[in-house]
DNA sequence: CACCGGGCATCACGAATGCTTATGCCCGGC
DNA sequence: GCCGGGCATAAGCATTCGTGATGCCCGGTG
């Protein structure tokens, strides 16, 4: 199971052509039929179907395996390629669009800065291919616990910031005027599904687990990165929103209502390679110092 | 970066001999000495300094790298090979010492069960690469949260047992006759640090995280896998143990009072491979069944 | 101080692997 | 029924990889 093998079956799965891949790689037609034959040799498995091209159960297993090995593989090179490099006066930074509130912006160096908004998932692997020097990830969390976040590579993380979450519904709501709110109070809702601007619904499972995380009904997905916007739809009836407590007031219409059981925060963390941490100077450790302070 | 190069790379650096290496793999000392010097000029850095034969800090990070990558490659190999394999009728289950207790030993079949006790790290490890069929863990986490687990590769994770989590201090301490204590209470206190028979206190940091969590002192490490023992231990006054509630009671001069914040418990939980799960029949399958029941 | 021996590096050669070009085969469209 | 796109297969050639032999460095020893 070469590595080079793998990248260009997943590449020949990902195009659904080995004519495709072979043009996206530099290879043959030739070149990339032999390998996806050596891989399923090795393994003994079918691993596409041909005509059309299309893995098997067995090869959407592999793509998985395949994904994270090679992902793996790029943040070790480099993460080692740090080692040798000279230092860069830049910086370099990947973020959750919901990480970068006024206490995160503040931190940023006045020059030099590429900035860089991510989906949440994609942060990390950023951070670990070196693709951003730093990251910013936001997530929920019980307090002063750590996010959950998949490990590419060693990843250090550290918590910026912490603020309470509020449920977002319009103004005639039944419960616009309570001071707080209960998740089990919510059960039957529609909610707005907006893995960008909002808070990942998603993760309530793995983070509060049990049965008041299970179930989320959506009724209107939002894929874009305003909270505002996320909010205006709230007020609006289409569903409600989860969001950061700061994030959630100021809009006409809509009411935010302090989330108070389950306990659980929104939280953002900086997200450093690991190695990167000995180096006491440069852009990379001056942000995160005044993150820390 | 060859998975063969690395595979040499991690065999040096851990017989510190180009020779041992060779052997062990079955190479001649020239093919490793080739393997070694091809990754240095690959990634332009020292690798190992030579007599001695040791890592440089960037060997060190590498053989981080290598170690995750190598075991994920073995896991994906292993994963696949789930997909080609006959059903074998025998069950083969890795489990970390205190996920052994009544309610997981019942469910095991009456025959062909191969039971390994192994560190706590090492479980996920096993059902990876396929050395277990399934895995029984352990660890402390918040009522309801899954435990924190490497991910290794995609593996299955479900609630198997909750238990309250208990101190154990001698009979004569101060707060022994209480019906609860606070671990705020004992952030001055002595404790036990017994990874195998124990609790594992490190973990407190991770899923607790806050002030609370850090600083534990040690005064007394187990290496054992018995709780009797340890528990024996803590009657003594070498230090204070935490420990399951049912398993922490009933030695003689030892007091076990429930810890009732932070609010945490003991929690074991069944491993499978993600893949092993459309499996409907089969020995995996009947003692999965038996745990959730 | 010179000798000796263990252990890693280097060199040269033969074998095996991997990629390319050329060709064959299968299937779907016209 | 013919044509064409697209994957498989075959043969040839370049590169890579591992071996065996040799060289070099260092530490121990009489």
């Amino acid at each position: 199971m070469d590595p080079h093998l793998l990248r260009t079956y997943v590449a020949v799965a990902r195009l659904a052509s080995f004519s495709d891949a072979a043009r996206e790689l530099g290879y043959t037609q030739s070149a990339v039929s032999q390998h996806v034959a050596a891989l399923e040799a090795d393994l003994g498995l079918p691993l596409l179907t041909r005509r059309p091209v299309a893995p098997t159960p067995a090869g959407e297993r592999l793509l998985e395996h395949a994904g994270a090995l090679l992902l793996r593989l790029d943040a070790a090179r480099a993460d080692l390629d740090r080692f040798a490099a000279a230092p860069r006066a830049t910086l370099n930074v990947a973020a959750s669009p919901l990480a970068l509130h006024p206490r995160t912006l503040a931190a940023l160096p006045a020059t030099g800065v590429t900035l860089r908004a991510l989906p949440r998932d994609r942060v990390p692997a950023a951070v670990a291919t070196g693709d951003a020097d730093a990251g910013l990830v936001d997530g929920i969390a019980a307090p002063s616990d750590p996010l959950r976040l998949p490990d590419i590579a060693p990843l250090a993380a550290t918590r910026v910031a912490e603020e309470p979450l509020a449920v977002v519904l319009p103004a005639t709501h039944p419960l616009a005027g309570r001071t707080g709110v209960r998740l089990d109070d919510l059960v039957d809702a529609r909610w707005l599904d907006a893995p960008a601007a909002g808070v990942p619904l998603g993760e309530l499972r793995a983070v509060h687990g049990g049965p008041a995380g299970r179930g989320f009904r959506t009724a209107l997905r939002y894929e874009g990165t305003d909270t505002r916007t996320l909010a205006a739809l709230a007020a609006d009836g289409h569903g409600l929103a989860l969001l950061p407590l700061p994030a959630a007031g100021g809009v006409p219409g809509a009411a935010a209502v302090p989330l108070v059981a389950p306990r659980l925060v929104h939280r953002t963390e900086l997200l450093l390679a690991a190695g990167a941490r000995r180096e006491a100077a440069g852009p990379v450790a001056e942000f995160s110092r005044r993150l820390r302070s």
